[in-house]
DNA sequence: TATTTTTGTAATAAATTTGTAAAAAAACTT
DNA sequence: AAGTTTTTTTACAAATTTATTACAAAAATA
């Protein structure tokens, strides 16, 4: 259906097939897309390429290693980065020169630890980038009002007339997106590009049924809806003061 | 609002321009202003007259070793110092001379773990701060009170219409960060990382279950929560009255 | 060390949201 | 006015999210 919880990619790094096979038969089974290098430059190419979600690099690599690896794409891509190491012997090989990585993990490793880390730092990146709820921010409080209308961007709330209405996550993002540039109309496909996302390939008239529930909730007279205006043949528009 | 957000700032001290550029740029990432310094002279000079939150002291280094800078800037500051050591056996140095340094790391390490260190070493000191005015000034007894709910903070006890409860550490924590900014939906993501800590590996359901938890001891009906409120597809928020 | 309590995990049930399709109504066109 | 297009409304099914429960592991306490 919707959501379709856009499946995260991880980009594996290993030159050892038989590991590359557990890593993506685990990564799928827990509902990840996966991208394979088995070489240092063939990573950064995809890296920089298909922007994955999350890396999971080894050290040993063949033609540049896995530390270059790590600095390169380091200095274009924010994607946390998950170092897998062979032994502790050659960890201290390496020594010191390990930093740009996330987190990292020595083989042989449990799947069962790996992949609650691969979580751990999806969920860490995915925090900072709805920095908007993450309350070490002090961008609190924020609010978009129109007329009648209000809505509290840290409680997912809208009031009107004062009066606190109860919407849905779906609903209250068509809304906040009206509202954001009232007075402007908006057509249904930018309300499925911005609010639904990229690629969502569902029905347009979702949005008409998703605005008529939003009406439900803030308009006295459905029928004569005063703050939420339909623009016949273009779309939708929050009516300015 | 206690998140002043004022940005902690952190002396590095390395003389390895890669690892230090490493270092700034994950810690610039994290939201903390950074220092640098190359050699141990300059380390102590910077330590005193800029006055970091948090110093990053690698042991090797140029003109002055780490240890004797740590003893320096001990002897006028009382900023929190966290040594980076090369090997397993500098270790024993550092604990054998007892010259204060509040945490070690050994290289190689990953970004995620000297962050949890950071981030701990700094709470640890803000705590200490903290305590030291609690004691001498009167400020005692600190509470919270959102509605029917109080939150004793010394004794870790909640209250429900003036009737105590009994909740575990974990269920008071999380129902403290909550009523800390009650109003505002807090993600699982953020409960998770802001209670549970920033290496925790587990699953992000563990925090429903914790609020089904606290929702059996402070809430007449758990099937209709009137003060730990659920935000559907969101996270949880203490209803503010 | 044994016992109790707390905490995390996993599986299932329940509740809510969301998308789709189809019919009705309204707004334009000719 | 009849036909066409667009929007509104409704009902239903599917998908998603949350609540609940039981159990096991871990931690604290005696």
């Amino acid at each position: 259906m919707e959501n379709m919880e856009d499946k995260k990619t991880i980009l594996i790094v290993d030159d050892e097939k038989p590991i590359v096979d557990i890593l993506v038969y685990n990564l799928e089974k827990e509902g990840y897309n996966t991208l394979e290098a088995n070489d240092g430059i063939t990573a950064v190419d995809i890296a920089l390429d298909r922007r994955p979600d999350l890396i999971l690099l080894d050290i040993m690599l063949p033609k540049m290693d896995g530390l270059t690896v790590c600095k390169k794409i380091r200095t274009s891509l924010n994607v946390p980065i998950l170092m897998l190491t062979a032994k502790d012997e050659e960890i201290d090989k390496i020594l010191g020169l390990e930093l740009g990585a996330d987190d990292y993990i020595t083989k042989p490793f449990s799947v069962r630890e790996l992949m609650a880390r691969i979580k751990a730092n999806l969920r860490k990146s995915e925090i900072k980038e709805n920095s908007n709820l993450d309350t070490t921010e002090e961008i609190k409080n924020k609010k978009i009002t129109v007329g009648p209308l209000e809505l509290d961007l840290d409680k997912f709330e809208a009031k009107v007339d004062g009066q606190a209405m109860d919407l849905t996550l779906r609903e209250f993002e068509v809304l906040k997106f009206l509202a954001s540039q009232a007075g402007q109309v908006i057509t249904r496909e930018v309300l499925l590009e911005k609010v639904w996302g990229y690629e969502y390939y569902g029905d347009i008239r979702t949005v008409d049924v998703t605005v008529r529930r939003i009406r439900g909730k803030i308009e006295k007279d459905t029928a004569n809806p005063k703050i939420l205006i339909t623009k016949r043949g273009v779309g939708y528009y929050i009516k300015a003061n």
